[in-house]
DNA sequence: GCGCCGAGTTATCAAATGTTAGCGCACTGT
DNA sequence: ACAGTGCGCTAACATTTGATAACTCGGCGC
């Protein structure tokens, strides 16, 4: 069941079966939430942290004036808010943007694996720091990539982060996602994210219909995107 | 002379004398660099993390049309590139903004304070997860505020940053960069922001001259950009 | 079968933002 | 004193992006 968990963090480093174990201890209590549902809420103190098993989410703030700003995409195998074990209050709120599966690590436990496992606790630490080194590249696309590009740049993003986690089917992978929450990622308004959405379907290198995007032509998307995956430390090397 | 390291990490939860002197021993080798200079390089694999006793640095990514983008500012008592003793190669560079003054920990210190001092090892945690939350706020700012609350929220948060390590001056603070160089933050054009600095001024919140910020009106200030530090986790409590 | 409703799409116009160019001022080196 | 240079600032115009509204289409409940 932790299966995506295990693929996500051993990419980096290997996993003992001792630490697998440790994990499987520390993960209990499986939730499902449907979508639209808030699965952390602003605000609040969380005495566990949330992985995914399946299903999309979202971490997001809504401004005063009512607007949405998703700062994340969450995937199967990856924890929602682990930084709540240390940041204590949530400072922004977590959605189900897909009906969701998750399952609970409580923070006594979390703690205690950092009291007795020092390269567990290493990779878990990891686990946080690519998030946010995938939020230092969502500032760069936001400020200095074209409307088109940022686009390309989150769905190859989104491409090789399922890949990891065996979500994606050939060149397709699912994303139950409006055009209105993709909004919510690029901070743009609905209508000029349409825009953006036709013109890299004209260049012909993505289709989009039913939720599934195919990659037709993964050269081109990358090139448009500037695309290059050293962000994601997906080599396996001592940690 | 780890008086700001002292502070920064402090604020979260008490250091013992005995992590004190495990931060002192870790922290070895100064060095200097002046304003323009890459602290760390793009691509790099350091074997060590630097911490910034004087100055103002920013961590950055150049794209292929040469537009660049920083993706943090980092002021006295922050680690520049903490994350890479873990994520081992680094995607983007990180530059002195004015002349900077630094220390360095090595990885392999840095990794035995895992094995040995958990509770150390979860403020070093702690300080890039509160990166993370600093990144997430920058996304926000990009995606759904105005230009000028954007700026707002980043006078606010380099205020009350810098407040903790004493580099305030009443109500001012010093920030050695260029118009050009602030639009590289906040994603503009030079234009742009010049129009923009003009309209913060104009409301008659803030002055700046002669690379010194001076806050006139905080509490407006702090409405214009509707800064809520939270996400800056300024609360002693047990990590 | 019928109508409602959400989502995608397009058109039109307004506002925000970028580009290019130029001016003035303070500072610097000669 | 002088020219050179970086930086702040402004103008004029082009392009991007937003706001509002309307139309289509498919799913869904009645």
């Amino acid at each position: 069941m932790l299966e995506s968990l295990f693929l996500n963090l051993g990419q980096h480093d290997s996993l003992s079966d001792d630490e697998q174990s440790l994990l499987g201890n520390l993960m209990a209590g499986e939730r499902s939430f449907a979508a639209g549902q808030d699965i952390v809420a602003s605000g609040s103190r969380p005495a566990y942290s949330t992985l995914i098993l399946d299903g999309l989410a979202a971490r997001y703030k809504v401004l005063a004036d009512g607007g949405r700003q998703f700062t994340s995409l969450q995937v199967p195998g990856d924890f929602v808010d682990l930084y709540a074990f240390l940041l204590k209050t949530m400072d922004h709120g977590v959605i189900a943007l897909s009906p969701c599966r998750v399952i609970l690590a409580d923070h006594s436990k979390l703690r205690s694996i950092t009291e007795r496992a020092p390269h567990l606790t290493r990779l878990l630490w990891l686990d946080t720091l690519i998030d946010g080194a995938i939020h230092r590249e969502w500032i760069v696309a936001m400020g200095r990539r074209s409307k088109v590009s940022h686009l390309a740049h989150l769905f190859c993003e989104l491409f090789v982060r399922l890949q990891v986690v065996k979500h994606t089917n050939g060149m397709s992978f699912h994303l139950p996602v409006s055009q209105a929450e993709l909004a919510d990622v690029l901070g743009l308004s609905v209508v000029h994210m349409n825009r953006v959405i036709s013109a890299l379907r004209n260049s012909g290198v993505i289709a989009w219909a039913n939720h599934t995007v195919t990659i037709l032509d993964w050269q081109k998307l990358q090139q448009i995107a500037e695309f290059d995956p050293t962000y994601l430390s997906m080599t396996r090397e001592p940690r």
